[in-house]
Parts: C-alpha cells; structure tokens; sequence
DNA sequence: CGATATCTTGAGCTGGATCAACATACGTGG
DNA sequence: CCACGTATGTTGATCCAGCTCAAGATATCG
C-alpha cells in the first residue's frame, strides 16, 4: 500500500481516521505523500485549488500577502490538520511549510467523491473546518480589540498550550516555534513591538526568557488575564 | 407539514435545499419555526450550544464582547445562512438579531443525526462553513493590514455587492444596513473614525452621502483600490 | 415642540509604526 | 581557531493614525 496508514503518526487525530478499514484503502489509492522543505509553498494565492492535503508532520501557515508586500498570517497548520478548498476554483491565500512537512496530499474531485462515498468523512470535515472557523473568529476578535501586550500574552498562551501534553494546561516552559517576524505577522504588529511587549512581560515578572526562542512561565494568571 | 417549505423563500438556497422531498419532509418533522425581534439573541457566550438554524429572513449578528464590554462583530449572517457549532459543547460567541428574523431552529442531536442520514447535507454545510471560513480570513487580513480608510472602503464594497443582484458586481446605489456604530464594531474602529473616513471618501469623490445611510459610488474604482 | 438617539466635527493624546543603531547568534571560509 | 558576514533580536527616538473627550448638528418620535 502507497500511503502505509499502518505506521502513520496521525493516523488516529486525522480527518481520514473515522474511516474504516476498507475506506481508508479506498483513501490510500487515491492520495499520495509529499515533503515539504522549509519555506516551500504548498499552495499560491491566486492558483487553482485542484488538491487538498493532511498534515501529517511539520508545520504550515496560511498567509496573505497585501498590495505592498506585507504578510499576514491567517493561521497555523499543525500535524493531523487539513488544508485545501475544496469547493473554490481558486485559492486567495497562500499555503507555506514553515518547517520541514511531510503530506498526504489527494485530488480534489477523488477527495470529493470520496466525502460523498463516506458520509462519516464528511461529518468529520465539517467537525474540523466549524473548528477551525471558531478559532479564526477567536483570532479576529483578539486582533479587533486587543492591545499589543494583549495579542503577544495570548500567542504566548497559545503556544503555551500546544507545548503541554495536558490539553487546556500551559506548558510552564517551551520554546517559541515562531521568529518574532512570524509572531508579528500573525499579530498585525511589528517585529518591535513585539521585542518590547516581549521585555515588557518580563519586566512585570510574567515570564522569564531563555535565549532568543526559551519562554518560562513565571505569572500564569498575569499572563492570561490580559486577554479573555 | 409544520415547517412549510413549499413556499419557504430560501427553499433553493438554504443547506436543505440540497436534500429530496423525502429528505426535506424529514428535516421538516425535526425543525420549528422561530421569530426573533430586532435586538433578541439567539445564542449567548456561555451558554450550551444545543441548537442550530437556517436564517430564513432578516440579518443576524456574531459577536464577542471583551472584559471591558466593548462588542466586535465577527460576522454576519443573511437569509440562507446557517448558524450553530454543531460540535462544540458551548458557544464563545453571541448570536444575535439586527432586525426582525425569521429562522429555521434544529435541536443539534436532531441535526446531527440528519446529517448522518443525509450525507449530500453534510457537504453542503462542509462548503457553507469553508465558505464562511475564507470569509472569516479575508477580514481577519483586513483588519489586521488595512487602514481605517481601506476597511471602511471594503466594507462599503461589501453592501454594495450584497445590495446588487448580479453577484460580482456593486450596486451603485445603496442603503447602509448598518448603523455607524455597528460598522465600527465590525472593523475594529471607532463610530468617529467610521464617521471621518465616510466624509474622506465623500471628499475625494469616491462616494456621495444621502441622508444617514444611503451611499451613491461615484468612483467604484477609485473606492476598490483602497484594498486588497 | 422638546426629548432622545444618531451622526458629524474639532482638539488633543497615545500606542504602535517607522527609522536607526546596536547586540547576539550562527555559520563559512581563511 | 578566529575573522567576517548574515540573519535575528533588542533598544532608543520620533512620528502619526486612530482613540478619547467634547461640542454641535441632524434626525425621529411622542
């Protein structure tokens, strides 16, 4: 078998894992694995959507760029995640590997034909993209009404979260996956203003730095009552 | 039969609309009508997610308010909209209406099960929510990267597009449905800046003012570059 | 006709952007 | 191993778009 779902990481998070045995054969022939080196696009602004992908390991962001050059990341991609429109002609974002990636990617008609075959794929689809809309609203409102210190504390959460094994508990320390370019792009701010926000939060005792990427998590309830 | 569909006036664009006679009979046995006064809410932060609806009539709101009570509307809903988090136990965010609404409410067990049942449903939610997703985005990049100036401007786009029949193309001529106040809530500004920018762009004779709320586009062009 | 809500306009203030200098890490080749 | 170059991060100084506060203007309605 091509895709070898038997040793695959994400094999029980990922949408295709509510499949059973024979609809993940089906899913195995019509799809096919892909490696991203850093920096590779997956998809381009501006190109027809014609595949849609599982993350299987790395990381991707989604990004626009604006009429003066300007990048604006719209969201993160992590392992077990699914990207692709699979009902627009032609995407309006790009789809970038942030790390090395490696892919399960599928057609979009064969992985259309295979949602109607299995309605459970379907459902879990929509579980995901109704999550993910969620998540880009949090963002949204975050970035609307949020001040910098605000936006910098929640990614830090965020980011904090991710690094626990323990879901909903932040990790007391981790590293930054992110440049505090990338961190600002996400943000909407500059690559200052979130050095500053970042030395501010740790002249109120906050956090603590390790290096250039190393967070340690001093003042939790500090952290996170500055935003929600 | 309850629901009435034969003359529902979303019957060919609502996500039932993708279901047969039979189909539909059921989700008709499964649904009830509801009415909401202008101001009402349907959904409240907090509260248990157990219903979803079609909007059959009227303009709903998605809203988060901060801890210091300010409102960012993250969304809006028109007539054939579908609103619920199927899948989360609890909403983040209020649902509420703009004007007097007309909606189609399903307890979200029923639903569920009609989706499982009617796998052609599940998809076309799947597109509704990608849909509303790459909405989502799109705001998100210009709220974070444009100018007062530039989101006022896509926002009159926006109503002007929604105002015209043919799709792709703005009404010349239109009525602002929301208030300033309400604009600024979905741009991230305030009701002065809203303010300022409308009679900006009256100045540079993009645009000209008709009373509170009607817009006459006198330079389409010169408004669309503006952004993106 | 006054009362209340919505909108506009003006005058300063401020948070984050911009521009600029410096610091630190990390190769790569001499 | 060190010298140098490049990429990344920090800090300082200034500027400006949009916020805040305040005053009028324009409905809309009982």
């Amino acid at each position: 078998m091509s895709l070898a779902c038997e040793t695959c990481p994400v094999r029980d998070r990922a949408a295709c894992s509510v499949l059973d045995e024979a609809g993940r054969d089906e899913l195995s022939r019509i799809g096919r694995h892909r490696t991203l080196r850093a920096g590779e696009t997956l998809f381009a602004a501006g190109e027809a959507t014609d595949v849609c992908a599982t993350l299987i390991d790395g990381a991707l962001k989604v990004t626009r760029f604006d009429a003066e050059g300007h990048e604006t990341i719209l969201a993160l991609v992590h392992p077990a995640g699914f990207v692709g429109e699979l009902f627009q002609p032609f995407s309006d974002f790009d789809v970038v590997a942030l790390t090395e990636c490696r892919l399960c990617v599928f057609a979009d008609r064969d992985f259309d034909a295979a949602i109607a075959a299995h309605p459970e794929l379907a459902r879990a689809l929509l579980r995901r993209t109704q999550e993910e809309l969620h998540a880009s609203r949090a963002m949204q409102s975050l970035v609307m009404a949020g001040s910098g210190k605000a936006r910098v504390a929640a990614l830090l959460w965020k980011f904090a979260e991710s690094a626990s094994d323990s879901p909903c508990h932040p990790a007391a320390r981790f590293e930054l996956p992110l440049s505090r370019g990338e961190m600002a792009d996400m943000l909407g701010l500059t690559i200052e203003t979130v050095s500053r926000q970042l030395t501010a939060l740790e002249q109120e005792g906050a956090i603590r730095r390790e290096g250039k990427r190393g967070i340690e998590l001093l003042d939790p309830a500090r952290l996170s009552h500055l935003f929600d």
